[in-house]
Formats: C-alpha cells, sequence, structure tokens
DNA sequence: TGAAAATGCGAGCGACCGCTCGTATTGTTC
DNA sequence: GAACAATACGAGCGGTCGCTCGCATTTTCA
C-alpha cells in the first residue's frame, strides 16, 4: 500500500508535521483543524491528505516521531549507570532533567501524550512510550526498592509517571525564572513518594 | 439583569445540570453538546438557552453547584478542628477520602476539576471551584508548615492540588477492589510531599 | 378574567469541522 | 519528449456545533 515518495513528499511530510506540534500545541489537539496545520505548513487542505489519511494519521505518525526524538536524545541516560547505587537526588536530576527539557523543547508533546481522552488510534501510538516509559520506571524501582512485590511496583511506577505527567504542565507554563523551582517541587514530590517506597 | 423565576423554572435548571454533569462525565467537554444536554434534560433546545445564555454559563452553574454541595458535605471537614496539632495520617484521611468519596460519587465533577489539560472556556468556569481547593490547602499549609514564604506556600498549594487531580482519575478508573490501595498511595505522595516540606 | 410574564418548542442559521475531487503542475523514467 | 506518477490546489460536500427566533402554552397577578 506504500506509493513511491520523492525527496520533496519527504520534506513535506516533515512540513506537516512541524506545523501539527505547532498547532497541537498551541489549540490542542481538537481545535486544531486539518486545514490550519495545512495553513501553517504552507499548502492546501488537499495537500495535506496526499500524504495522510486522516487527522488521526497526522497526530499518529507525530507521536511516532515523538517516541523516536526522545529515545534518540535522552533514551540512554534513563537506565544505564549503576542506579542502586546511586545517590537518589543524582538519579532524580538524571532521569527529570532531561524529561522536563524534552517538554520544553517539544511543545506539543504533551497534548498527545499527557490526555486522559484521547482518540483510539492515538492512545494506541502513545502505548510504546507509555510502556516504555514505565518499564523503566519499573526497572529503576525493582533496583532502588527490592522488596516490592511486583503489582506493587507496577502500580507505584503508574504513580511516578502519571505525577511526572501532571506537574510538567506546571513547570511550562510558569515563568522561566520560576521554572527551576517548580523543577525542584517536582522531584521534590518523587523523592518524598520514593523514600516512603523504601521505609 | 435578573428575571422573575417561578418554581418550575428552578426545578429545570436544577434538572439542566443534573443532565449537563452526567453528559460530561460521559462524554467530557467538548463533546457534551448543548443538543445533547437538553435531550437529557427532555426539554428542547431552545428551553436550555432560556435558562442559561451559553453552555459555559452550564458549566460555570455547575461548578458553582459542585463547590457548594462539596461544602455542604465535607467543608466542615476542611479546615475546623486542630490542623496543625493533628497527627498527618489522620489529616490526610480527613481531607482526602471526602474528596474521593465526593469525586466518585459525582463524575462530572472530575471533568471540569481533575481535568489535566483545560480549555481556556473551561478554565474560567471551573475557577471557582480551583481556587477553593487552593484556598483551604493554603490554610492547612499555613498551620502545618508555618515556616513558609508566601510564594511557597502558594507554590506547594499548587503542587498538592495537582498531584491529586493527577491520582483521582486513576482512583476512578481502577477497579473497586483497587481502590482502597489506589488512595493509600495517593495519600502517600501528599505525605511524602508534605513531610519533606516540614524538614 | 385578561394582560403580561415565564416557560416551552424545534426547525434551522451561520460557522466550522474533517475530508473529497476534479484539475493543474512538477518530477521521474524510458 | 512522451507517458506516467507524484505533488499541489481550493472550492465545496455532508455533517455537527452553539445558538436563535417566531410562536404556542402555562403561570402569575391585578
Amino acid at each position: 500500500m506504500e506509493r513511491r515518495r520523492q525527496a520533496r513528499g519527504e520534506r513535506r511530510m516533515a512540513e506537516i508535521l512541524d506545523a501539527a506540534a505547532d498547532a497541537f500545541a498551541e489549540l490542542g489537539y481538537e481545535k486544531a483543524s486539518t486545514n490550519a496545520i495545512a495553513a501553517r505548513a504552507g499548502i492546501s487542505p488537499g495537500s495535506l491528505y496526499q500524504f495522510f489519511p486522516s487527522k488521526e494519521a497526522v497526530a499518529s505518525a507525530l507521536a511516532g516521531r515523538f517516541v523516536a526524538d526522545m529515545r534518540a536524545a535522552h533514551g540512554s541516560a534513563f537506565g544505564e549507570a549503576d542506579v542502586a547505587g546511586m545517590d537518589l537526588d543524582e538519579l532524580l536530576d538524571r532521569v527529570v532533567d532531561p524529561l522536563v527539557a524534552f517538554n520544553l523543547a517539544n511543545p506539543g508533546f504533551k497534548a498527545l501524550f499527557a490526555r486522559p481522552d484521547m482518540p483510539s488510534a492515538l492512545a494506541e501510538s502513545s502505548r510504546p512510550i507509555q510502556a516504555a516509559m514505565l518499564g523503566q520506571v519499573e526497572s529503576i524501582l525493582d533496583a532502588r526498592v527490592p522488596g516490592l512485590a511486583p503489582a506493587d511496583r507496577a502500580r507505584s511506577a503508574r504513580v511516578l509517571v502519571r505525577v511526572f505527567q501532571a506537574m510538567t504542565p506546571l513547570v511550562a507554563a510558569a515563568p522561566e525564572e520560576e521554572r527551576p523551582a517548580e523543577v525542584a517541587e517536582l522531584k521534590r514530590v518523587l523523592k518524598g513518594y520514593l523514600t516512603s517506597l523504601s521505609a
């Protein structure tokens, strides 16, 4: 079902995803109309549909690109060093800072991944990264809190991811000089919870 | 600008708010159309607009009713007893349990309050709820952590409310037998953060 | 009892949505 | 350069949305 793409077409697709990320960030998924996305990309509505069969497909492709970008930029920082022995503050710095930076650098990201009411195909696209993040967090938990039962570990991982997702918009919305303080609070929440788990 | 209402009109307004709460809970704010709300209330679209000038006004009135209901049901538990001297676990029980119960008993509530990404129109309508919650939490913080600077206190209140908002859907989505465990995790997060603030 | 006010109706307006289609242009292949 | 695929256009389709308006019915009150 794949059609032959020209180099120009590949470029167009990237431009469309850029425009979609912009529009999603500024307007949210629902209010970012396909015509508006096309206009931001400097093309006609019809041209958008030369490359993506639906609005959902655009979002899905954008989600895929976010996943790839995140893996490329920060994937290694997640699970490589000796998590078990590291100072808790340092561990939090190593995990939280790159993720916060990615969220700030990609404002459209949260519109696609931090939503409770997502279109089904969109939820499907975001499942890999959700699962990956949960898995990484679970492996960290496994190293830091060895006595945890699997069900409790899974639940705690969900809690940690959820707290991060909830706090990130607070960080992004804060004026720039307030951000370090907001990030510190995010880490404080996570640290308090992790400390409580170890006790 | 107020018009004279008959008793029937007051009843209708309550029915419309009931229908709106239903529709918001089931469909979310955006997809709950005013015609659908009117249909659920058993009236015509025109009749709905006899009582509310816009969809946002319906949401705003519903938010107001939620605040009143919450105050009536659990308001006393929030700020009356000696918050300062109370055991932290007991304080959390007294604050969290009624709020969780209210959320579970009023499924439409989370569409107005516990939604991480709030459209601007909705944000305005739900501000009374947010303001009420922040104020209560700030007064508790004032009693429990007296050394906190006003700006830090406000920030911490935002963090606590945000965490609660983020965790509540997790509680609501969990199967009934899992809920106590999820609530316990919610309290654990809040306790860890509060403990960290006092240190 | 009769006029005025409040309540009730529902077809439909104007705006916008995701998306299509006929057609024109550009690029590739031989 | 001819044949064909890929790219580009934009008016407009079918549909939904929040909301209106002309008009019928019920209630209030003098």
